[in-house]
DNA sequence: CCAAAAGTGTTATGCTTACACCCATGC
DNA sequence: GCATGGGTGTAAGCATAACACTTTTGG
């Protein structure tokens, strides 16, 4: 009763910057997945996973969609970013970019269930393929998406969507050190994140004897609403 | 060369949330700007300032042009909130709403070149027409809205958008105290504002005389990136 | 027994908060 | 001159940071 006869549409993209961290040669370091375009525009080049939002879909469904076509069946937090709109980001014509950023543990997509198989790599934020030289704006949505993890990191509970569902406070603290680029103290740090973070709490049996003293196991519950 | 034949597209619409702040009943209130909406669907309910997305016009671009002929010629700061994607959200068939949201000097909108001349009102955020039931998904962009604000409002220099170009410490402070809905400790208040705000310096020479004893006067000034 | 990492306790430091007090003006 | 709001100084309180020290294991 209420059908739109010819309103101006535009098309609607979305675009996923999947964040994981991994064992680097300097420790810990954050990677960014990616992935080479075939068609035109920018084949050959690397790209965030992104593609065209279903008429009846909605965006955060999309961007699950299309991280799990490329990490298998990985859990990960998503989150809407930012919704990009430069007129000519994309040579085909008029598309908005609803971008998402996803949260992932550090051993997804290892064995990915990558339909694209072989197209589809982890990069480095800080060293991403051909100096950053990406298809679209992609470069700056990561670099977008960066700074919303980096500002949201110590106020909100992201971190513990980096790391398995247990942990140790050694293993928090990396990731922290890892995405703030700064150390933070040993001793100190347990106490912050324990007065942060009510649903952060201790797994009572367990211990984690990959160190030399049995470490302690905590685990994140989040607190109901 | 590389027109799209035929992708799916979808309606995009963008929706302001106006903001501004007015001495109401309990001293300074936020006020929010609607208009009532005419045609259907939801027609004769009060609706935040929204319309279609041009095939060329630039998202922020489409913001400043809706609340521009609302409230004529005035100033405003404008960010954008977030992309709304309900299904359901608009009866006339699936239509994304890239919502943003603006300040404006308490005195904005009052002799507004308004176009739609009496349909347009300011409405305090606490009591919204009829028990808050907007158009759309409307009031629960202005939640969202009204949430952003009061998050950044404490490290991000947004409340000098709410007042003229120069003001006194105690015109600020009502700023944070109506959004907060707190108060604030008049001698201390200056000192955090000083210290949190490098833009922020008094005027040299002038003075604000409407209270007993003249007070000094501020001007905001963003500094270069 | 020694090295390495986990964990505890205590002190120092600096920022926020509270509040006592003085100042400048209108009436 | 006195009530009112503007403004300064200072001390208490609190949270963070720094660090000395103990504990528990592997080798």
């Amino acid at each position: 009763m209420f059908e739109q006869a010819s309103l101006p549409r535009v098309a609607v993209s979305v675009d996923v910057v999947g964040f994981r961290l991994q064992s680097g040669e300097a420790g810990l370091e954050l990677q960014v997945l990616l992935v080479r375009r075939l068609p035109p525009p920018f084949a050959w080049q690397w790209a965030l996973p992104g593609g065209v939002l279903g008429a009846d879909e909605r965006l955060a469904a999309c961007a699950c969609r299309l991280l799990r076509e490329r990490t298998g069946g990985a859990e990960f937090y998503l989150e809407q970013l930012y919704t990009f709109d430069a007129l000519d980001r994309d040579p085909r014509g008029r598309t908005l970019s609803v971008a998402y950023y996803a949260l992932l543990r550090g051993d997804a997509g290892e064995a990915p269930a990558e339909r694209d198989a072989a197209d589809a790599r982890w990069w480095p934020v800080r060293r991403l393929p051909a100096g950053g030289m990406l298809a679209f704006d992609h470069a700056q949505v990561i670099r977008a998406a960066h700074e919303r993890l980096r500002g949201k990191l110590d106020y909100a509970p992201l971190a513990f969507h980096l790391l398995p569902a247990t942990f140790t406070m050694t293993q928090l603290r990396r990731v922290y050190e890892a995405i703030q680029e700064r150390s933070y103290d040993p001793t100190n740090f347990p106490r912050a994140m324990l007065a942060r973070f009510p649903g952060l709490a201790p797994v009572v049996g367990e211990r984690d004897r990959t160190s030399k003293r049995p470490a302690r196991v905590y685990r994140y519950e989040a607190p109901p609403a």
